[in-house]
DNA sequence: CAGCTATGTATTTTT
DNA sequence: TACATAGCTG
């Protein structure tokens, strides 16, 4: 295998040295004769820093960039390549660039576009793990027992798939979920591992002790679905360079640079992959260049290992690091922030953002508090508002939640007051329903051996097919090794069923037959038009009288509209197999609303960071199912949130959240201890609700006493809300006394020696002791102190009986709220 | 077979 | 609480 037909003449020029021929693409021409004539620096180089220039032209072996937040990563990355092609030291298909997600890819290909005009059509493997996996796999389909046009299966055809197999092992799909095992394969996946290689602990927790073999037929199963799951897309062609070494070095002759962003979140097959491809003879050095930054590596429970970007100078011997610390984006009261709350975590590879703005009149972090979430949405609305006057674009702002019912508050309270606001992430435009659905028919169409994709919409709309007489087409065409279309044909031609079901399996046969003919002469769009008006798919909505059902047709036609950019059904198909986010369109000025997770790589003016709570973030099961380093990862999580802000930052938590429907009093996060009194405000709620009297309960305020009544004093000495909590674990144990609970005292986590050596109660580590003792407890399992009847007080609802009591949930009649369940420990005996 | 009520279970997300 | 899924009933 050594043609590489798709791609532009392929020079092998003399070792080391630049190709004989220029790329294609004017301006690079120019722009590099000017760069060999001219002692001075390109254009490209032009307001890069020392760091990010050395990061541009170290272009010989292997270099890790280690940027930190806002230090201009995606330029480094970008400058790079534009530098490797103005140079001429290889051609664009020469390029090796990963990112993880499109989003990383469309904005690299962009912004090398700004660079070197032209070129970057030339670059056939910039893209992410997958698109590339695919790419590959598709030109080698046949080594991994796959023809070329093999389809891509999503989450949700692997789980039915599963399911599919769960039952046919004859195990109970309850007792074993095949949500579950999906979630094992994608983790063995990730990990590389193939049936044959999965620990033999793995195998037997699941399905009765035959994981191993459920695993094993599950990639049978795709074989004859001729089929991918995404893990799949990188593990295929790891299997075909460790078979095949000459195909191997094929591809290590074409790749003369590799790029990869965001290495921190790679995870072991990927790693894998890249080794493979960064392979090169004992004494040639590998030109490999990755970007990462270990501090916002937030992917640990999905498979990503940060010990990849930890061991990268072991892994290529002889590499250049390069720090990016100036930072470029925020204040130096967010980066102080930043870099306090980060120096708690362990096993970092120790990076300080520094910037050289100083501007007096630069905000510092602001903390607030409310008493629950519907307060910190109303007071959070009323600062945009605030800010919107002062001719802030709506644009500029961002809302970061740690998980996504959070959401939801903001959303009631910007509708109710008419505030633009965009949610971003969610569920996506391919993952809907009806798009799925149309898809499922598209996709049978494309391919009728796509069996997962049939027997999703056989009754769609309702036919009258059940289960018992699909699952008679599927006996058939697993007895006959055909198709489940194919068998379904046959079955309506035989008397095998009863007329019903059978005049309704010929329907669907010959509608596919109809539409598979005029895949080649109706223009693709046409034809999907036509293929959701005859199946009836389209009146099924018509005649739907929920609410959701016009959108769901506006869906639709928004989904024929995106395929006129491709040109042909099955192209189509496999974009959207792979990217499964629709742009964003709107120019709408609004207010992002997403989680942190999906706010890592962009910036806003000012960010708002709700819910910082114990519990919440950092989450409570993060904390239980990851220890210490599940707290680490949310700790890097809040490191990404805070230095998202350019400007302003304004961090809230609240005292009660009603979390699974019950309200729960809530603790304030150990990270807000963490960040450092020098850079952080705490501010007082500035809601209409203030003032309501100190130190007694406060029961003339409708909304009952906040513990943060009198916040002035917690805002004059900074008492931490550590020592807050620590306070209140001890007096919620002896009394119920909801009054003044700030104190004066000093910060404990201190830098330097002063609290290491004491008693080994203490966690200490490299001379500073982290907290560790103070950690919430949030639920109790003890009995409640309360009886049914029992007359009790409640902060926000007031007085009432309990009426039921379950554990520690109490169910109560309130005297003017109405009938709620609250915690135990959240009520008072009146 | 389809609609209803009971039941269980509630992070983070990409491809 | 709220949603999804599952089993039951018409």
């Amino acid at each position: 295998m050594s043609d590489f037909p798709d791609d532009m003449p392929f020079f092998d020029g003399p070792a080391g040295g630049p190709p004989a021929a220029r790329p294609a693409g004017g301006g690079i021409a120019a722009r590099a004769m000017a760069a060999r004539q001219q002692p001075a620096a390109p254009d490209y180089l032009r307001g890069l820093n020392a760091e990010q220039s050395l990061a541009v032209e170290t272009t010989e072996g292997p270099v890790l960039v280690l940027a930190g937040a806002g230090t201009g990563k995606t330029r480094v990355l970008t400058t790079r390549i534009a530098h490797i092609l103005a140079t001429g030291r290889a051609f664009p298909s020469q390029i090796l660039a990963v990112t993880f997600t499109n989003k990383a890819a469309r904005e690299m290909k962009h912004r090398i576009g700004m660079l070197v005009g032209e070129a970057v059509e030339g670059m056939p493997w910039l893209g992410t793990f997958h698109s590339i996996g695919v790419r590959l796999l598709r030109r080698h389909a046949e080594l991994a027992g796959l023809r070329s046009d093999f389809t891509i299966l999503d989450t949700d055809d692997v789980i039915r798939l599963i399911k599919q197999l769960i039952q046919a092992e004859g195990l109970d799909d309850k007792r074993w979920p095949p949500r579950q095992f999906a979630m094992m394969i994608d983790g063995w996946k990730n990990k590389g591992l193939g049936p044959a290689e999965i620990p033999e602990g793995d195998a037997r927790a699941f399905a009765n002790g035959k994981g191993r073999e459920l695993y094993k037929a599950y990639q049978d199963r795709l074989l004859t679905l001729n089929a991918c799951d995404f893990g799949d897309l990188l593990l295929h062609p790891i299997r075909i360079f460790r078979s095949y070494p000459d195909i191997l070095k094929d591809y290590h002759r074409r790749f003369k640079y590799i790029l990869v962003d965001e290495y921190q979140d790679t995870n072991t097959a990927q790693y894998m992959w890249l080794r493979l491809l960064a392979q090169r003879p004992a004494g040639a050095a590998v030109n490999i260049c990755c970007v990462g930054d270990d501090d916002q590596s937030i992917y640990g429970w999905r498979g990503a290992e940060v010990d990849n970007i930890l061991r990268f100078e072991k892994d290529f011997p002889g590499a250049t690091v390069i720090r990016l610390e100036r930072n470029y984006r925020s204040t130096a009261h967010i980066l102080g922030a930043a870099a306090h709350l980060i120096a708690h975590n362990e096993g970092r590879l120790g990076k300080t953002l520094f910037t050289d703005r100083s501007d007096p009149d630069d905000a510092k972090v602001n903390v607030h508090a409310a008493w629950d979430s519907d307060e910190e949405a109303r007071a959070i609305g009323e600062e945009i508002e605030q800010l919107q006057r002062q001719k802030h674009n709506l644009s500029d702002m961002a809302i970061l939640v740690r998980a996504s019912f959070q959401m939801r508050s903001f959303e009631d309270r910007f509708i109710e007051i008419g505030l633009n606001y965009r949610v971003i992430g969610g569920p996506r435009f391919y993952e809907r329903q009806e798009i799925r659905d149309a898809m499922a028919f598209f996709r049978v169409v494309a391919q009728p051996a796509d069996d997962l994709a049939f027997e999703r919409i056989v009754n769609v709309p309702k036919r009258g097919l059940g289960e018992a007489t699909i699952r008679q087409v599927h006996d058939t065409a697993r007895a006959l090794g055909v198709p489940m279309l194919e068998a379904a044909a046959k079955l309506a031609e035989s008397d095998e069923l009863k007329p019903k079901p059978r005049a309704a399996l010929r329907e669907v046969a010959a509608n596919f037959e109809r539409w598979q003919k005029s895949l080649e002469t109706t223009p693709h769009t046409e034809l999907a038009e036509t293929i959701l008006e005859e199946s009836g798919y389209t009146d099924m909505w018509k005649n739907d009288r929920s609410a959701e059902a016009p959108g769901r047709l506006e869906n639709l036609k928004e989904l024929i509209r995106s395929m006129e950019d491709y040109e042909s059904l099955r192209s189509f198909l496999e974009h959207v197999a792979l990217v499964m986010d629709a742009e964003q369109n709107d120019q709408l000025d609004a207010i992002s609303i997403m989680t942190l997770h999906s706010a890592k790589g962009l910036e806003f003016e000012t960010v708002f960071l709700p819910g910082w709570e114990e519990g919440l973030f950092p989450h409570q099961r993060a904390l239980d199912e990851g220890g210490r380093s599940g707290l680490e990862e949310e700790r890097r999580l809040a490191y990404v949130g805070v230095t998202r802000a350019k400007r302003n930052l304004h961090i809230w938590f609240v005292s009660n959240r009603r979390i699974h429907g019950l309200w729960q009093s809530t603790i304030p996060s150990r990270f807000l201890d963490e960040l450092p009194e020098a850079h952080v405000e705490v501010t007082e709620a500035s809601n209409s609700y203030g003032g309501y009297g100190s130190g007694n309960g406060g029961r003339q305020n409708p909304y009952g006493a906040s513990r943060f009544d009198n916040v002035g004093s917690f805002s004059n000495t900074y008492s931490t809300p550590g020592w807050q909590r620590a306070q209140q674990n001890k007096t919620e144990a002896t009394d119920r006394n909801w009054g003044t609970r700030s104190g004066h005292q000093v910060e404990r986590i201190g830098y330097g020696e002063t609290d290491s050596g004491f008693g080994a109660g203490r966690t200490s580590v490299k001379g500073r002791t982290i907290e560790g003792e103070l950690v919430a407890k949030s639920v109790s399992n003890e009995p409640s102190r309360f009886a049914v009847g029992d007359r009790v007080f409640h902060q926000k609802f007031g007085n009432g009986y309990v009426s039921a009591i379950d554990g520690n949930k109490l169910t109560i009649d309130f005297d003017k709220a109405g009938q709620k369940r609250v915690l135990d420990g959240f009520v008072m005996a009146a």
